[in-house]
DNA sequence: AAATTCGTTGCAACCGGTTGCACGGACTTC
DNA sequence: GAAGTCCGTGCAACCGGTTGCAACGAATTT
């Protein structure tokens, strides 16, 4: 149906070679043979079939998307990011949407029939094992929003969520609450772990006194879910540090359901700033993780092994910025 | 790296064709040589390149995911269940961002050059002239949330938009309220052309005084201007259809700073019923399209035309139903 | 025992490109 | 004018699969 090369060839009356150069940047072709293959490539409107010279290049363009956050608003600004930064480049985003998926079987399978050059995983939840699966595979991979190892054996790209931790402790200390929770997602994320750790290593440096619970995921209806379960329990701290701003949002309704005014009663502060969080019916405050320079990161890396793909595995760690809004009281 | 056909023929002891055709359902293979392979395949880690063999069969798998939704929270949904969809059925999705773009010729050829079996457009601000773009180049499309033509040229899928907003225009009759407006997203969409049709001639059929007016995109902060622009002009109408949920909520920001109280002084209705409307903190009232529906329903199409890529254009319409929140006053 | 049928198998060509190599011609150099 | 460069080109093999065709052996039929 489409003009192949052969066709290319034949009408402008050159090898197959000749067209298949000057459509290889680099390659040998005089300016004749050049225009003469333009011209009949336009008149056929060719253009080269990607997969058939991935063939032979062992170059697809073709980079694996893997993530789970799909109930997350977030991850929408995190996915225009990811495509159009890999579209910018040439490079054609594969998306694996894991929904719950702990395996990595079957995502390293898929991806390998399909002989990605590359492959991003973005996740705070996914566990370590799931990247180190396609490394196995000789798969180049990058680990966005992934937990920083001391001995790193893969790329991550993301923050330091030990310090997003201690950073909230300090704000919520600074603002004069007193006695502190922490309401973080699933337990067996690292995020959430790291997140815990700094939160409650530096309120105890600071003297609160705090507490910590997890909810089920990262989602507004677990959110709720945790709060109530809280509030059945007795009373609410002070001010909570939610470990992500759909969870506070949660939080935040379950605690005007039962009474409670922020941030007269009550504090709360998110994580990652997501544009909701912006909206004046929300206005939370909460601190923003720098994501284009995460996502432009993780790009620029997964690109940079295409060339040298035994690279060494290489951190890359951002600061995060507490964005005020309302649902913290202000500074004294 | 990865083992080939050749190596598992070697180790099997069998021809290539007999590994093929142990990887090929349907194909003959006696029960000896396929045990044979599976093992040789086994110990290599082996499984077939889907790219050379889309290269022979002509079929890649690989469905094109066209949308420039990028900043509306509902499309995370629709992402997530054309994503894990297309994966139930052993497809994959490759995304392309559109973001603003209107020019099909990019996208029409960066598919080509993959060969994708099929494209799906998911847009309803996506003008007519770029699915055509892709039938004209003979890969199978169906436009997802596109607007439905007496005279079909090409799969569609969605609601109807006339009817949806009559809908809203009776729902708002109902609840007595007599001045309304409409808010739409861009003129040029289709879909608010048709939503400001049916809106408007039900309104006018049933003796309200109907206004509209349009906001620059399907965007939050959009739907705060156009409510703040028209704030400026004078008082409100008694309520509002708006062409989409986050519109409705940045108008509904907008009402409530300048002192109007929902539904109490104005009522809102919005349209999608993305998860956050149901937030108790935005607690919207509005019209649900059913995207479950008509997201297996696209997929479905566009399985079909691997195998009847002629198939006769179709146009399937569901029906939209009034989620009742807390910005309309209720029934009489 | 010969003929027929049938399922299984390997050969070889092909899909649409890429690329090492050798050849040919134009252009320098001595 | 002969020898040496250098650039451009085509041939042919290859990437990792698929598939039509013919051959083959076993089982069935006559």
């Amino acid at each position: 149906m489409a003009a192949t090369l052969k066709d290319v060839a034949a009408r402008a009356g050159v090898s197959r070679s000749a067209v298949s150069r000057t459509f290889t940047k680099g390659a040998s072709v005089s300016e004749k043979t050049r225009r003469k293959v333009e011209k009949a490539a336009a008149d056929l409107g060719y253009s080269p079939n990607a997969l058939a010279s991935g063939l032979t290049t062992g170059r697809t363009r073709l980079i694996g998307l893997v993530s789970n956050n799909f109930h997350n608003p977030i991850f929408l600004e995190v996915f225009d990011l990811f495509t159009r930064g890999l579209q910018d480049r040439g490079l054609r985003p594969l998306i694996i949407n894991l929904s719950g998926e702990t395996d990595p079987t079957d995502s390293v399978r898929m991806l390998r029939q399909y002989s990605v050059d590359g492959v991003i995983v973005a996740s705070s939840t996914a566990p370590p094992s799931f990247t180190s699966a396609f490394r196995d595979s000789n798969i180049p991979v990058v680990h966005s929003f992934g937990r920083a190892s001391v001995t790193p054996d893969i790329h991550v790209v993301g923050v330091d969520n030990v310090e997003c931790g201690r950073m909230a402790a300090r704000t919520l200390a600074d603002r004069g609450y007193r006695k502190v929770g922490f309401l973080g997602g699933p337990e067996s994320a690292t995020s959430t772990q790291d997140r815990a750790k700094g939160f409650l290593e530096e309120a105890r440096r600071l003297n609160l006194t705090a507490s910590s619970s997890y909810a089920a995921q990262y989602s507004f209806e677990s959110g709720r879910d945790e709060m109530r379960r809280l509030l059945r329990l007795g009373p609410p701290q002070d001010a909570y540090f939610c470990g992500d701003d759909v969870l506070s949002i949660g939080a935040l309704s379950v605690l005007h359901d039962a009474g409670f005014d922020t941030p007269a009663n009550v504090g709360v502060i998110g994580l990652n700033d997501m544009e909701i969080a912006g909206w004046d019916n929300i206005d939370l405050t909460t601190i923003q993780q720098p994501l284009q320079q995460i996502i432009a990161s993780s790009i620029e890396i997964v690109v940079s092994m295409l060339d040298q793909p035994d690279r060494h595995p290489e951190i890359r760690l951002f600061p995060c910025q507490i964005v005020e809004r309302g649902t913290l009281r202000p500074l004294p």
